[in-house]
DNA sequence: TCTGGGGTCCTATAGCCT
DNA sequence: TCTGAGGCTATAGGACCC
């Protein structure tokens, strides 16, 4: 049997700014977007102080403020955040040589070859981490990821949960269906329609009708997630699919040159990252969303790769000009995929 | 009055070919 | 020459994650 062990750090954007800022320690905290919460934005994390008020992860930061107009309001400093984050990698590989990253505040180690018991590679771990950040995590320990993501979310913050296939039934079957990955708001409202509301009713269900529903992947996976059973191997290294960037406007926007000035400057930034990785696409795609939150768009795929600038804003500029501008826009995004590594 | 930015993966559909 | 089945690819949209 595996031993995968799942680390997500507790509240880990605001909690390293309380970290850095002592006299932000016990305030409610909210870390989103400019960190001016009359601006548009969303809440990338809360301080446990702050999601007593109801605020959480991907509220608008308007929202955020009338909720509690007390808390401080931070911008969102990547860089600081990405430099934490590496010495946390560092630590989880003096345990185990096979460690997944799951974004920049979760990661996946399997314990297969660690002689250590996992409880104690557990406990080493956080402390560890707490002694050279400062900060806390919340552990999970199972045979595969799912369970042991599952079991890092059952005890937050400074958890640290065991869970095996066999408390399946006990202490997941009465979870909402919202608890497992890959379900949404989406499936939630879908499964709810089907008078599936827990994890035990979705187990309950049956797979010929949630693959009807839901489609050959996500019906079997949904089958199989709500007993507890997942094979999916850890994912030590993966290369860059595609990369983006995209603005959304703080006023909407109604007029072409103006769209067009923005696509420029998108188009010089990802060239650049493009050229600093070595990178070059072939496929170049323009996103728009209007002012409904209507979603669009269009994409060209190109003879040969390319990082140049020149080359990708007229291919940018192709796509953008097939999108009709009768309506308000509020945000334009610009994404480079069909990724190739480029020759020496 | 709202609803970010960076990604990944899956699915539906249309066109083309055999 | 017509028709249909099935496969492949490109495109657009959608759901989800951190």
């Amino acid at each position: 049997m595996r031993r995968i062990l799942h680390l997500d750090m507790d509240a880990f954007f605001a909690s390293i700014e309380q970290q850095r800022r002592p006299e932000l320690a016990g305030l409610p905290l909210v870390v989103g977007g400019r960190g001016d919460p009359t601006e548009r934005g969303v809440v990338s994390t809360a301080s446990y102080e702050a999601r007593v008020f109801g605020i959480h992860s991907g509220m608008p930061l308007r929202t955020a403020l009338s909720l509690c107009p007390q808390a401080v309001f931070l911008p969102v400093d990547f860089r600081a955040y990405e430099r934490v984050a590496e010495r946390i990698r560092e630590i989880l590989h003096e345990v185990s040589p096979v460690v997944e990253a799951a974004g920049i505040d979760e990661a996946y180690l399997d314990l297969a070859g660690t002689a250590t018991p996992p409880e104690e590679v557990a406990r080493l771990l956080k402390r560890r981490i707490r002694e050279t950040t400062g900060l806390t995590c919340s552990v999970g320990i199972a045979p595969n990821k799912l369970l042991a993501k599952l079991a890092a979310g059952l005890e937050k913050p400074d958890g640290l949960t065991l869970l095996n296939e066999a408390d399946v039934p006990e202490r997941l079957w009465p979870l909402p269906v919202r608890r497992l990955p890959g379900v949404g708001p989406k499936t939630e409202e879908r499964l709810a329609a089907l008078g599936i509301a827990t994890i035990g009713e979705l187990a309950a269900a049956s797979p010929e009708g949630l693959v009807a529903r839901f489609g050959p992947a996500h019906g079997m996976y949904l089958h199989w997630a709500a007993r507890g059973v997942d094979d999916t191997p850890l994912v030590v290294s993966r290369e860059a699919r595609s990369l983006s960037r995209e603005t959304t406007f703080q006023q909407d926007v109604a007029d072409l040159p103006t769209l067009a000035l923005v696509l420029g400057r998108q188009v010089r930034e990802l060239s650049t990252r493009l050229q600093r990785a070595g990178w070059r696409g072939r496929r170049v795609t323009v996103k728009l969303r209007y002012q409904n939150f209507e979603t669009h768009t269009h994409a060209v795929t190109l003879g040969a790769a390319t990082n140049r600038p020149a080359a990708l804003y007229a291919a940018a500029r192709r796509c953008l000009d097939r999108f009709p501008l009768r309506r308000k826009v509020r945000l334009l995004g610009l994404r480079v995929s069909a990724l190739e590594k480029e020759e020496g």
